[in-house]
DNA sequence: CGTCATTTTGAGGTATTTCAACGAAGGTGG
DNA sequence: CCACCTTCGTTGAAATACCTCAAAATGACG
C-alpha cells in the first residue's frame, strides 16, 4: 500500500486525487513518446519500464514493485514504455492535478522527492550491478535486489521473480541464454534452487559472496 | 548559472542559503559514507561521482556539469564520492536548512523534484549507453553526450572533454585501452579528431549513425 | 630539461554472444 | 480430456569483442 510513508492526512489528500486502476498481466500501461497525462503509483504486482531499440532490441530500465512511483516525462511525453508482469494494481494522478496539491503540502512534495531520489539510487544500483563482467555475478546481484523488495521472504528464503529470463536479461544486459545458463550453474552449485516464478536460497553465504565485489 | 530556471525571487531564496565554494581540480568535496549535511549544484566547472568497488575498480557513476545538482543521501550518508574534474565552483546548501524552505516555496520544491527527475533520465541514458555491445558505438553515444552539455560547441563542434580517458573508461564501464582503441578507430576514419582535453567533430552523420542504434 | 603520469599500441586469453536445435510449459479448441 | 500450438527455457559449438599483461611513446608539469 501507499500508506507506508504517508501521513493520515496525505492519504487523504492522494486518495481523493488518484484513481485505483487494476492492469491485467501482460498490458501495456503506456507507451514511449505518448502524451504524460498522469503519474503512478504501484499499489500491488509488479511492472517493468522498458525501452525498443532501433536494432530490434529491448532494455528494461527498471521494475517497479509495490510502493514504486513511475511515470517521468520529458517534454509532456513518456520517455519509456511500461508493462505489468502480472496483475497489477496501480494508483494514477492526472499530472495538472498534482501541481496545485503540492503548492498546498509542500511535505507531500517532500515525499514525492524522496520517492524519486529513491529511484535514481535504484538506477545508479543497477548500473554496478550491469557492470560486473560474470553473468553469475550479475544474476546473483539480480537476485538479491529482488529479495529486497519481498521483505516477507527473507526469513523463507524465497525469492518472487514475476519477470521471465528474457526480460531479465533485457534488464541485465545479458543474452537470454547467457541468464539461464548463469542460473543453471547457480543451481548445479546448490546455490540458488529455481522453481515457477520464484527462487530459493540455499546457501545465503555463498550467493553473498558471488554477489560481491566488482 | 543556477538561474536559468528559477525567479528571481527564488534566486534570492537559495541564494541566502547557499555557500558559494570554489573546488579546485582532483579536489574531492565529499566521500562515500560521509555524513551527508550539504546539497551541491554545480555552478561553473565539471565534478565527477564515482564509487570505489571492493575489488579495486572504481566506477563511475555520473559527470556533473553546469546546473546539475547532487548530494544524494541515504540514511545521512553519501552514497558515492564527488571529486572535481577541474577548477569548479559549486554552490552549496545546509540540508536541514533546505527543509523549512521548501514548505514555504512549494515552487522550489517543484523545481528541485525536476531537477531530480532529469538525473533519473540522464542516468537511464547512460545505462542505455554503456548496454551496447561495440566500444566505439558507446564513446560515440559519450561524445554524443557531452555535446549536448556544451550548447557552445554544437556550432563549432567542438565537445570539451574535462575528464581523462581512464576516468571515461571508468564511466563507460570499459578498460582503458579499449576507450583508447576506441578514440583511434574514430580518429582513424575521420570521424573525430582528438585534442588535448577536448575533441571535434569532422564527420557528424558518420558519428550520427556509428551513435545510433543498439 | 628531466621526471612522472597518461596514453597508445601489440599479442594472447576469456568471457559472452550468436546461431541452431531440442525440450518443457501453458493456453486453446475440439 | 486430450491434442495442438505458441511461447519460454535449456543446451551445444563456433565466433566475436573486450580484457589483461606488457612495453613503448607521448604529454604534462615542476
Amino acid at each position: 500500500m501507499i500508506r507506508r510513508l504517508l501521513t493520515t492526512r496525505q492519504q487523504k489528500t492522494l486518495a481523493a486525487l488518484s484513481t485505483r486502476i487494476v492492469v491485467d498481466a501482460r498490458q501495456v500501461l503506456y507507451r514511449e513518446g505518448a502524451p504524460a497525462g498522469f503519474i503512478y503509483i504501484c499499489g500491488t504486482g509488479a511492472l517493468k519500464a522498458y525501452r525498443d531499440l532501433p536494432s530490434g532490441k529491448r532494455r528494461v530500465l527498471a521494475f517497479m514493485f509495490e510502493d514504486d512511483a513511475f511515470g517521468l516525462a520529458e517534454n509532456g511525453r513518456y520517455v519509456n514504455s511500461v508493462q505489468a508482469l502480472k496483475k497489477t494494481v496501480c494508483y494514477r494522478i492526472a499530472r495538472e492535478a498534482l501541481m496545485p496539491v503540492l503548492r498546498q503540502d509542500p511535505e507531500l512534495g517532500w515525499q514525492f522527492l524522496c520517492k524519486i531520489t529513491h529511484e535514481l539510487r535504484e538506477s545508479q544500483r543497477r548500473a554496478l550491478m550491469v557492470g560486473r563482467r560474470s553473468a553469475v555475478g550479475r544474476l546473483a546481484m539480480f537476485l538479491k535486489m529482488l529479495e529486497r523488495h519481498n521483505p516477507d521472504g527473507c526469513m523463507t528464503n524465497l525469492i518472487a521473480m514475476p519477470m521471465s529470463r528474457s526480460e531479465i536479461a533485457d534488464y541485465l544486459n545479458l543474452s537470454l541464454e547467457s541468464v539461464s545458463r548463469a542460473g543453471g550453474q547457480l543451481a548445479r552449485e546448490r546455490i540458488v534452487a529455481f522453481g515457477p516464478h520464484q527462487a530459493r536460497i540455499i546457501d545465503r553465504p555463498r550467493l553473498d559472496r558471488v554477489a560481491a565485489d566488482s
